[in-house]
DNA sequence: ATTCTTTTTATGTCTGCTCATAATAGGCCT
DNA sequence: AGGCCTATTATGAGCAGACATAAAAAGAAT
């Protein structure tokens, strides 16, 4: 019969995907061939290739030309972490949002962000994001002149942060993150209004144009702050 | 002429993703439909539809029907964090793995763990991994026994994680997962072998079957450590 | 037996074409 | 104006057939 209707492809997927999770078919054992299952489930091989494609992206599956796909060893599981506007995640919690610069200039860089930078003139800025009248967020940054030179503006961060004109301005291609804990260094804590040694949640960004690195940021959480993440 | 070869629909896809950097598609604004593209290239309108498929599932663009596509007048950027079992992770930092279970019982939860399970039998596990023989992270794990019956099996991480056991056996739907900066309690801290109130880093990650919540957990990572992101 | 070459095969992709679906836009009636 | 109905249209999905490509398997040559 006809079939199709409204999504084919989806049924394929959520029936291989109960296969999996029913150990139907195991771990690191091979799948029938597109076309054994485009068979069995009378529609075209394009569409189990749509099907397969998706698990293929989740992680669930491994494919490859000739050798065929087989179910993942291990599934490797992803959480996915938006990254909002520190004012967005401010004021989407129900607090007013305010932002205060601290400075912003042109600067030599200490040797670790010279090693991403390499010779590029880089611009300097700090700032704090408030939550409610109370320091929420530290944020030290560096950025790119050779590749954002209209970031040396005098006066561009003085209203808006340096993360918000950036998102507007800058050309994205990629970039990595790391999330640690650490123990507040005096004038963090004095910037952050809480007890040196306090552990705030740090988070540096990276983020990549096309033709180079672009911005090196530094967020320092206060604590109580969380990061929230689907898996 | 023949055109295709090895990744047309990602010619197309890098094509769209440099207007969009480039601000030729401003944000916001709509972008040609797929039949006008499709011509412009000199390709099939599916083709065209792949590269806005994967665009759209970037998030640099928002398709709906009739109405068109647009671009995303604020990228929602996203950061994707593979999540590998605690072993490897230390393995691949070239450090000695080893683990120690503390205790593993079927006990009943204090209302914050049964607001996510219900009326569920839980059994609650408390483990530490060793990284080179220091600790690395603790472990502390509800698991849901109406629906892993299994893992009530007395011994059964003593020497295997539960997290490895979970990850063979329970079937995976989604999730939660949550990242903070603690400061470390009495318990935690002789446990881990650091300062009472030394900066952790404690992840939440609550998992779901297709039947309901699977496992709680609560990771304790010693100072020091790093969780890494790609976006 | 080992190494090189050829065949085979499963996935990857493209093309044209058809139909489905959702939402807008325009027309009609009150 | 306001509300309802219909036509239009861009995306979504599907099919069949074709060729491309990578890698395994089989065969040939050393």
């Amino acid at each position: 019969m006809t079939a199709a209707a409204r999504g084919d492809w989806r049924a394929v997927h959520d029936e291989a995907m109960r296969r999996i999770g029913a150990r139907e078919w195991k771990p690191g054992a091979l799948i029938p061939a597109e076309t054994a299952l485009a068979e069995e489930f009378g529609c075209a091989r394009a569409t189990v290739g749509r099907a397969m494609r998706e698990l293929a992206a989740a992680g669930l599956i491994e494919r490859r030309r000739k050798a065929g796909t087989r179910v993942a060893e291990r599934p490797v599981r992803h959480a996915r972490l938006a990254i909002p506007l520190i004012r967005e995640e401010i004021e989407a919690a129900g607090a007013a949002y305010s932002y205060a610069l601290l400075g912003a200039e042109e600067r030599a860089a200490p040797p670790p962000v010279r090693a991403r930078f390499g010779e590029a003139r880089l611009l300097h800025s700090a700032a704090i994001h408030f939550a409610g009248g109370a320091p929420a967020v530290l944020e030290e940054r560096w950025i790119n002149l050779d590749l954002m030179p209209g970031a040396a503006e005098p006066g561009l961060f003085e209203t808006e942060s340096a993360n918000e004109w950036l998102v507007r301005h800058a050309p994205f291609a990629g970039g990595e993150m790391a999330v640690s804990s650490e123990a507040a260094e005096a004038a963090e804590a004095a910037a952050l209004g809480v007890a040196p040694g306090a552990p705030l949640l740090a988070v540096e960004r990276l983020t990549r144009g096309p033709e180079g690195p672009v911005t090196l940021a530094r967020l320092a959480h206060a604590p109580g702050r969380r990061m929230r993440l689907e898996l």
